[in-house]
DNA sequence: TATAATTCCTACTAAGAAAATAGGAATTAA
DNA sequence: TTAATTCCTATTTTCTTAGTAGGAATTATA
């Protein structure tokens, strides 16, 4: 079952995108302290990311990235499908190999949870979560909390 | 987020057990062999759910394994919280250190989640995965499918 | 009472994936 | 021309899950 810190850093870096959207762009430095995330994994996930349109980069001095379209219309299943593809639960796409699956009693169960947590993301827009924030105001000392 | 073997082969361990509910006891041979399952892995997961009560075992000669209660009282759920603790989606109990959570946009996401996986989990017994069974009827033969 | 079938228990090993790091190439504003 | 930045790819580290091994304890039954 795959939720892993591939999808919530690259979550976390979108939100943190979304908070500064139509603000130019911004480095991943910055977005990395911010969210007190290693900037070297976040060049990692901003690559796909970039690759499915949701970030636009700047090259050079003064560069940086930013969403590539509105907070309104990007959810985190857009997010979780271009970083972990989009079998969460097992025997959703994961084993198309499994042999017992014909007569397997349990698949329906994992297919019907994966459908629900799909649900659950597709539902979820980045701007629905900065406007519900974290409760107390996000900070911009280093936290370290991974 | 986890959701691993452990559960499925669990889960499908007590598929087994219910679907010979009030047939005496079952040896793990025998289950293994039924749900094409590596033995010695099912006897690790066997422990807990005798401790929990989710399973009565006989030991010695003649011995095996049933269910501790009728398959429409055991859920999912049951299962999964022995054999996992109940933190799937992260977030959610699994990182109480994450000094980040208080201010954090996105923790209402994956605790959301959470509860629907839950919630889910909760609504599914052992009797019903039985009663919908697996499309066709379950074989006897080996088939390695893990 | 001896034996074989079984569960019980604990430790160990292996494999794989996820997480993180490293280092340099390419690009570009100033 | 330089410094700031993204881009790219490879490598290493760490960790968890998955699986294996071997023997102790228990008990039906011959």
């Amino acid at each position: 079952m795959k939720l892993t810190t591939r999808t919530r850093y690259g979550t976390r870096m979108m939100v943190e995108l979304a908070k500064h959207y139509h603000q130019g762009p911004m480095r991943l430095n910055e977005i990395a302290r911010r969210q007190a995330l290693p900037v070297k994994y976040l060049e990692q996930i901003v690559m796909p990311l970039k690759d499915a349109g949701l970030i636009k980069s700047i090259r050079g001095v003064r560069g940086g990235h930013m969403l590539g379209r509105s907070p309104e219309e990007i959810t985190v299943y857009d997010i979780m499908k271009v970083l972990e593809g989009d079998a969460i639960a097992p025997c959703s796409q994961e084993f198309p190999e499994c042999e017992r699956l014909p007569y397997c009693e349990t698949k329906v169960l994992w297919q019907r949870i994966n459908e629900k947590i799909i649900e659950e993301l597709k539902n979820t827009t980045l701007a629905e979560l900065i406007e519900q924030g974290g409760g107390r105001e996000t900070n911009t000392k280093q936290s370290g909390g991974r």
